[in-house]
DNA sequence: GTCGTAGTACGAGGACTCTCGTACAAATCT
DNA sequence: AGATTTGTACGAGAGTCCTCGTACTACGAC
């Protein structure tokens, strides 16, 4: 089975996270992930940009720690890391969801 | 007397917040702001930049609505929008100047 | 008035980012 | 096996951002 590389918890830094949410359409995916979207392929996300883009925001939202990826099948689900996002930087994620 | 443009605290989003906040030296001012340093002119801020750098961050936290700045002689004192903040995105600042 | 200080305006270089299309790989389904 | 689905790799174009130096303005001090 194929593998995806996320960072460590202690690995995160405020620089990438901030980063990574600062663009809308990767809030977008955070925000439909927050509402119980986990089951969903990437293809299967509202985002009003291409497949290839998609890949893009979706691999920067992994590598910031944002994210965790893993395949099933052709498809690939992800999830929000809310628990290690909460632990190495604790209310951002909730303030950034809220706004 | 000279006078310097900010948004309202209706106009702030959280796109331009979140960028703003993703640059490391711009983080580095707010941080020094926060325990602070509100009676400094910009150029007296420990920045690892050139001046003329230095007045785009200043600028981009103005417009963004973080900071709020107005002159003291040839100076600018420069204080945080805490309260701004808190109202519009609540637990951002404290979440960031913690991380 | 002259000098010094704090900050701005402007332009430029270099790097990065967002976007896309096309071609491809890996797993599944028929 | 062949077709389909999902996502990736790659390259390219356009735009943005960070950085700087130089020249300039506004204010205050002497």
């Amino acid at each position: 089975m194929r593998t995806l590389e996320h960072p460590g918890v202690e690995e995160l830094t405020l620089d990438a996270v901030l980063s990574a949410l600062a663009d809308p359409v990767r809030r977008t995916i955070v925000a439909q992930l927050d509402v119980g979207h986990e089951d969903q392929a990437c293809i299967a996300f509202d985002l009003p940009v291409s497949k290839s883009t998609s890949t893009h925001h979706f691999r920067v939202l992994r590598d910031a720690g944002i994210i965790r990826q893993r395949y099933a099948g052709t498809a690939i689900r992800s999830s929000l890391r809310r628990e290690d996002l909460d632990a190495r930087f604790p209310g951002l994620l909730d303030a950034v969801l809220r706004g």
